[in-house]
DNA sequence: CTTTCTGCAAACGATTTGCAGCAGC
DNA sequence: GCTGCTGCAAATCGTTTGCAGAAAG
């Protein structure tokens, strides 16, 4: 499953904007996370796309960060995991196995989301927090390893 | 506010169980994190102490999580950051300054839990999880820096 | 006393960066 | 063509580890 034309225009658009080009390489991370469906490491981006060298892979991540295209968010191990922004993804959850490390995504029903979402501002409007995001991260087995 | 005996008292059962002295450096560590009340870093950590040497506050640090009396989690920054587990510090949540990067805790409200334990289910039953632990992150503004 | 800690300094590994040549626009 | 990107190799920095002396039980 390729990743829409409308988001690549939309990369390039946010990209254009801080005078940064929509390379070949560019391109290839944006397909690679659009497909991955949920947060991959590094290593699992570089043997997903032969080419790619690491040090332009993670400039190029920080690049794409800073424009606001990809999210990283830290694993269970060392490694930083990397994914498409909530903008082009769309809001979703983590579920990472505490066995094999795996972060898989999960998407919330509205009623619930809109439910979670007004009940955190309100729990942070105790401490004084303007919230802007979030996140919820479940911690379990993943299917593959609830089975062994 | 000091650290409660009877946590010092838990603590020193989980290290005897795994073979672990319960040594001043360790003792130091656990009154530091019970009494910040958030997660902190290792750079928090050493000041809050002197006498603490870094390397053996690390390996400190990470015996204490092998026996489950300490937590790590990643922040926005480069540094981990670090709290008495749940078993000692209580069910919590995350509220992590967007400006700063600091983190605070969060207790939820029951109405709260209830949602998240239905995320949690949903999870479960969609993807195969099982989930054994949730975690909420909310991001945004701590009152010091939504002030400004 | 024995085994586990501690401190020091050196090692490690994910990520970053300087530099010279290549590619987008 | 100018400017920004790429690849290579070296640097950075949080964290880990080897080893010899100190402390817990």
């Amino acid at each position: 499953m390729a990743v829409a034309s409308s988001v690549h225009d939309a990369v390039r658009l946010r990209l254009a904007g801080a005078d940064q080009r929509y390379t070949t390489q560019r391109r290839r991370l944006v397909e690679i996370l659009g497909r991955s469906g949920r947060p991959i490491t590094m290593p699992e981006i570089l043997e997903a796309a032969t080419g790619l060298t690491q040090s332009s892979a993670y400039r190029n991540i920080t690049v794409l960060s800073e424009v606001g295209v990809v999210e990283r968010i830290a694993g269970p191990d060392d490694y930083g995991r990397f994914e498409l922004a909530e903008a082009f993804a769309g809001h979703h959850h983590h579920l990472v196995c505490e066995e094999c490390g795996t972060v898989e995504d999960l998407r919330a029903s509205p009623n619930l989301e809109r439910v979670l979402g007004e009940l955190t501002r309100l729990a942070a409007a105790e401490q004084g927090y303007v919230v802007t995001e979030h996140r919820l991260e479940l911690r379990g087995r993943c299917a593959a390893c609830a089975g062994n």
